[in-house]
DNA sequence: ATGAAAGCGCTAACAC
DNA sequence: GTGTTAGCGCTTTCAT
């Protein structure tokens, strides 16, 4: 075999085999168009002995179609995106569909400039958990004639998108009630900013669980911190928590809080290492409950009591409509999927 | 503007514009080909008002170049893949380059397939922590005329790539070095099977310090698990580390010892947790060190004691090395990259 | 069942 | 400085 085993072409294949480049064509590329038995094989033939391999760029140029599924989202740092992703990738490499997965690492114009090669590299689908608020650059990939699939998003014209997300009011709701049903009434909601529609819901479940049990909600409940800064080392959102922490510890000993609700586990990481650098014990002086059930929560200190989000089978899911969307050449845009969490009662909530 | 803009070509642009092909692409694809400024204003003009998109598979098809690199990791599930790949991803874009990032989800199918499919996509860059045996595939890669950048792995021919890899050697024997200072004397190495070299130059440093300090090594004093099952919910490194605790505890009183070191952090995690439900408590009755420091090992149970492994600053300089090879147009290879260790002491190690 | 030829969108000689 | 044209490797009519 030469030194450059690349550049043989379909061209050579049929030289070699004694055929037309059409044959060629027709047994490599995997039609079904009738060709003799004889012939299939002399090309199978020649094809392997000069290491043929077919140059994708050059199928996908001709037939304005490829294997690939974009997937976007904001950060590798988030084991609940990296659990995002393995589901998606199992399910898109089932289905002979490669996922092209990119960070956007929280930054609108890296998100819009990763699409924007997306469309250039003619990908029909995309899967994106997008942190832009300005719907621009996915409404440019779709009216290229692309599929998207957004997950957890505020774009607001859902009918055009397939929709994937967790439900997050209930699972607000279901965190509230069993901090509630554990005697708290006193309960701090710390949060990132409320730019993203899933936290919102989140807050609003939370507050429909207050409001259930007649227990008074005020704004001051609330602690955010203000923008999304950069923590360039590091996870940002465990740098957030701490910052969060620091917020929740000036008002902490007047506003009578016993409860904290965290945003994500990540975050309540960060609140309880700040929370015990200061010396406060967790969950004796103040309990705290999240969302996501990422992998270490059972592991720290003290074991974390959360809400499970499925991202795995969130992304499964998701993915298995989009490339059936795909497949079937129908979209399935206006369709959502939700999936449902679950409490998973550990050590960071303590009954009073 | 219409419904579908992507099929607007070079040819549009130029009739709208009043200019040739020619022109057209020279000034939309970077060209430093001389253009007068009025056609080149007419052309930009034009290319905006239709919504014309580069379409970069007739790019790269007819120039044989594409802006991708090719990654290739084990699993997403180990923050310490995340980590290289967040490096890889900076230094990749700060190039224009774009990295197609995939998992072999620790299958060498998966990954021979998917090099076979960088291959057939014509991608010239390769990065690639294998868990291949075989260097099959990866001579493929190169003998198609790739770069090929290899991470911690056990490919003989090192003059035909780049190297990169974090110094396991010293590591291991600080490791060891800084248990024996602690006062332990009898040290258990617990690791998933030596099939990969990175293992093998751990487990040297290891007996070197012992060597050092003149205290008898035993092939009774490493514990491994057979072979690298399939963990297809949580996380496998975690799961196999549960398995080493099971194999340890069997033979911890008789052969009396007082620590162990651990392959990697997440298998580490694995440990502790088995050990903790068996009621084994960490570090009083047995102490553990390991290998990482991934960004969760402050916030377990007891914190985890480990020699840092910088695998961002690993990413961004191999990334480096490759882009820079590329650019250049002149191989690197033969290049050793070693990024070295930084013990960080915390608590699962205790002085004896 | 087979082959010739057109053309996907682009770039790069080459002529002017 | 500008335009014409060949051709990258492939698929797919269209003849035969």
């Amino acid at each position: 075999m030469t030194n450059n085993t690349s550049n043989v072409t379909i061209g050579d294949v049929a030289k070699a085999a004694g055929t037309s480049i059409s044959t060629v064509s027709r047994v490599l590329s995997g039609s079904d168009y009738p060709v003799s038995a004889a012939k299939r094989e002399r090309v199978l033939q020649a094809a392997s002995s000069l290491g043929y391999e077919t140059n994708l760029l050059g199928r996908m140029l001709k037939t304005n179609t490829n294997p690939y599924v974009g997937v976007i989202i904001p950060s590798f740092q988030n084991p609940f995106y990296t659990q995002l992703i393995i589901g998606i990738e199992k399910e898109a490499m089932a289905n002979n569909y490669f996922p092209l997965i990119f960070s956007s690492q929280r930054s609108p114009a890296i998100e819009r400039s990763l699409i924007k090669n997306l469309i250039k590299s003619r990908v029909k689908g995309l899967m994106i958990s997008s942190i832009d608020d300005s719907p621009a650059a996915v409404d440019h990939f779709l009216s290229t004639g692309g599929r998207v699939c957004l997950f957890e998003s505020n774009y607001a014209e859902t009918e055009k998108v397939i929709n994937a997300k967790t439900d997050m009011l209930t699972a607000g709701r279901a965190a509230a009630e069993y901090l509630i049903s554990q005697g708290h009434r006193s309960i701090a909601f710390l949060s990132t900013p409320f730019n993203r529609a899933t936290r919102r819901m989140t807050l609003d479940g939370y507050k429909l669980a207050l409001a259930d049990k007649g227990i008074p909600f005020s704004d001051d409940d609330v602690i955010t911190v203000p923008y999304e800064f950069d923590a360039d080392s590091g996870l940002y959102e465990m740098e957030a928590g701490r910052k969060l922490a620091d917020r929740f510890l000036e008002v902490w000993r007047e506003r009578r809080f016993t409860a904290i609700m965290a945003i994500n586990d990540l975050i309540a990481y960060g609140i309880i290492q700040r929370l015990q650098e200061s010396g406060v014990s967790i969950p004796d002086q103040v309990s705290i409950i999240s969302f996501d059930n990422i992998p270490y929560s059972a592991l720290i200190n003290p074991p974390l009591t959360t809400m499970d989000m499925p991202a795995r089978l969130l992304g499964q899911r998701a993915c298995h409509i989009l490339v059936d969307s795909m497949a079937k050449d129908e979209d399935h845009n206006g369709i959502t999927l939700s999936v449902g969490a679950e409490l998973v009662v550990r050590s960071s909530v303590r009954t009073i």
